[in-house]
DNA sequence: TGGTATAGTATCCTAAACGATACCATGAAG
DNA sequence: CTTCATGGTATCGTTTAGGATACTATACCA
């Protein structure tokens, strides 16, 4: 009880962090239900291991749930818990935050690439 | 260009990850300003290798600030750049999240030790 | 009888993160 | 001349994350 920031912070990132969690969030996120099979195709570089193996951690914790169709060939589906979607609003944040982060990184490189020779930019006082 | 939300969002977790750095981030935001040491006795396991290397990182995203005075025995100051600021807003998303699912935690676990013997709970059906 | 599709496990290996420990340079104070 | 404080590096070992690959069960379909 009575928990640091710095500690919820931790197992909140710990909750979205790993290697392929993000993608599947988002995948989850934007088309709502997802057959094994098709989480794999959107994922071209996962391996069936990591994909199991993250699936799993999320349902562990709640995030998504398994959908198991006793039939062959096997069918389960994946889908964000109602729990689940109260991360969008903090995937979000993130998200925003990256796209500003993209553009601050851009005006650095402009900073640096200004010095070598007195090329391109345009708008310089002398 | 044109970048993919989940690849956004993990870029910006990339910077928050790092067993350390929530805490780092956390311990600058409140403090403002601290110095090494400082900031090693506030985070007290970890290792001085550790501080360096995410200080070190968390200086090349432009986050932190690293301020050297020239005196002996050394002295240099951390703290957060304006840029590295617009993650409180981030962070207290995060945060916010983190808070709400150490309560989902608890609730989880109360529905789970309903099961064992008929014990303490009160308002069930049957 | 054999192939196909799905949703996995099992095993092994590599690379990266992290941790423990020891060492270093400096100048002031004693 | 020694000791102390600060803010580091360097080196080594362990632990964890992730990847490659092979294998499995099941029922249907040809």
């Amino acid at each position: 009880m009575e928990k640091t920031p710095s500690c919820r912070v931790e197992t909140a990132l710990e909750i979205l962090t790993g290697k392929w969690k993000p993608s599947i969030l988002l995948e989850l996120i934007t088309h709502d239900t997802l057959r094994f099979s098709e989480l794999k195709r959107n994922l071209p570089n996962i391996t069936q291991k990591m994909l199991t193996a993250q699936l799993r951690e999320l349902e562990l914790n709640d995030i998504v749930h398994r959908e198991i169709y006793q039939v062959v060939p096997p069918r389960v589906e994946y889908s964000l818990t109602d729990y689940g979607k109260t991360l969008i609003p903090v995937l979000n944040a993130i998200n925003a935050w990256g796209e500003k982060h993209a553009e601050h990184l851009v005006q650095k490189e402009r900073l640096q690439t200004v010095t070598p020779t007195l090329s391109s930019s345009t708008s310089d006082s002398f």
